[in-house]
RNA sequence: UCCGCAAUAGCUCAAUCGGCAGAGCAAUCGGCUGUUAACCGAUGGGUUCCUGGUUCGAGUCCAGGUUGCGGAGCCA
């Protein structure tokens, strides 16, 4: 019986008799020369049957696999700079090969296919190669996110998926019965978090949010994850601080650990290079004034019309990427009209009209990465805000008890994670980024 | 919700001016001892999204609808 290994630690294997357990992805077939392509999930090597050096019924199984047939085969590994795989390289020399079960039809071929053909096969489209690597990324930017706030101080501090808080905008919200009471499916943890934070100093949460927002664009989904930390004391600069620290120790746990994946996906990982501290700074007047400028200098009318902006509206997705454009590495836009900001952000003193708000926006056009701001600490204040708002006081009464006992200033922000795996891995739609995308219409697989 | 585009074989697409519905891949069969989305030969495979209209004749033109895609708004 020779030894079971992965694919992926085959080069310690060099002369050794090996089985591998898994999937077939590809086979050509020469005659009496066969090179079948398996995966076994952390990896693809090639396995190359000649008719001679196997049992005769075992030759024939392999003539007859179809893609995705799953299979356990042994043979010798040797190294060959002719093999490809991932990690290429190495072969293995068949000596027996077992069908455990045919694959009949399988819908995915190694030829192009439509958006809506992959999404409504998604439950084996994350068999193929580039899902592969994608969701090895995500896998390693949340490792990363949570490496570094547990390594920085930070406590994980679960926060609520229902609620009977509306959360910042109660139209988005997906209403759940609960028991004869409507409840509401989370939008963002943090009101939880800014109690939390008051026992633990630094928090963060780390789960889905649900939006019930009819977007139908690149950047949008209606279940996406997102980590929210949360820290006393810290205020809009300390915020900024922490946060180019944090982005940039996500980029480069990629870069180091998924070279392979980042090639499988064609990523041209120059500019994710010169993602390190300190990221640009632009406060939103200047940033008006450098979109104005921006605008004037183009001569597309489409894009003169897309790129119309007075103070004091928020930028729309054409304004950030121009924007972002500008600067060669993340660029926090800070400092944005209190109006269009949520309710619980501190003013800029001296100058209420505008709020210390940061969001950071990522560089070839993926847009809004993060969105934050320092809380507004003051109970006055606060309960000032609400009414302004027009929100009900009743339903936030814990989160304003929250500023009678020891308040103090802190700030926070929330991070969307397919956001940044799309960015990362240079993808031009986030519902890759994740194994099973909820969208506009698509509740299925 | 608004604007634009699309729907033809299992998949990706083509079909000229309105005139016999086609190719590649996949599948099946045959050939080949170094393939890299192998190649060569053969075979099977169609409610041209739906409903109605114009016409001798509609995949193609017209009306309505359905579904999807891209963008805007909104946001992470």
């Amino acid at each position: 019986m020779s030894k079971i290994i992965t694919i992926s630690e085959i080069a310690n294997h060099v002369g050794e008799e090996v089985t591998v357990r898994g999937w077939l992805y590809n086979r050509t077939d020469k005659g009496k020369l066969q090179f079948l392509s398996v995966r076994d999930g952390s990896g693809i090597v090639q396995a190359v049957a000649f008719k001679k050096e196997l049992p005769e019924s075992d030759f024939t199984v392999a003539q007859s696999l179809t893609q995705e047939a799953s299979i356990v085969m042994t043979g010798t590994v040797r190294a060959d700079d002719r093999a490809p795989g991932y990690p290429g390289g190495y072969e293995i020399g068949l000596k027996n090969l077992q069908l455990i079960q045919q694959s009949e039809g399988y819908p995915i071929s190694p030829k192009e296919h439509g958006v809506e053909f992959l999404m409504d096969n998604r439950h084996f489209w994350v068999r193929s190669l580039r899902q592969w690597a994608i969701l090895r990324v995500r896998a390693t930017v949340i490792r990363a996110i949570r490496n570094w706030l547990d390594d920085h101080g930070y406590l994980l501090v679960d926060t609520p998926i229902l609620s009977g808080l509306a959360g910042e905008n109660s139209t988005d919200l997906f209403e759940v019965d609960y028991f004869g009471e409507p409840a509401f499916l989370a939008q963002t943890g943090q009101l939880y978090n800014e109690a939390n934070m008051m026992s633990f100093g630094k928090v963060y949460c780390f789960g889905p949010t649900f939006r019930a927002e009819r977007s139908k664009t690149r950047r949008h989904l209606v279940e996406f994850w997102m980590v929210e930390p949360e820290m006393a004391f810290f205020n809009l600069e300390d915020l900024m601080e922490m946060e180019e620290q944090f982005v940039s120790a996500i980029v480069q746990a990629v870069l180091k650990n998924h070279e392979q994946e980042l090639k499988i996906l064609e990523r041209d990982t120059s500019r994710l290079t010169q993602v390190t501290p300190p990221f640009a700074r632009i406060s939103y007047d200047d940033a008006v004034k450098l979109v104005a400028e921006i605008r004037e200098k183009t001569d597309d009318p489409e894009q003169k019309e897309l790129l119309r902006l007075d103070w004091g509206t928020d930028f729309g997705s054409p304004h950030e990427t121009v924007i972002a454009e500008s600067f060669d590495r993340p660029v926090f836009v800070y400092h944005y009209p209190t109006a269009v900001k949520a309710f619980y952000m501190q003013p800029v003193a001296g100058r209420p009209e505008i709020c210390r708000s940061v969001d950071l926006l990522a560089p070839e056009g993926y847009g809004e990465i993060t969105g934050g701001s320092e809380r507004i600490h003051d109970a006055e204040l606060l309960a000032e805000r609400v009414k302004e708002v027009g929100i009900d006081p009743e339903n936030y009464t814990w989160y304003l008890d929250l500023r009678k006992f020891g308040s103090v200033p802190h700030s926070g922000f929330g991070l969307g994670v397919e956001r940044t795996v799309a960015w990362i891995c240079g993808l031009p739609h986030v519902r890759e980024t994740i194994p099973y995308a909820r969208t506009l219409n698509r509740l299925f697989p």
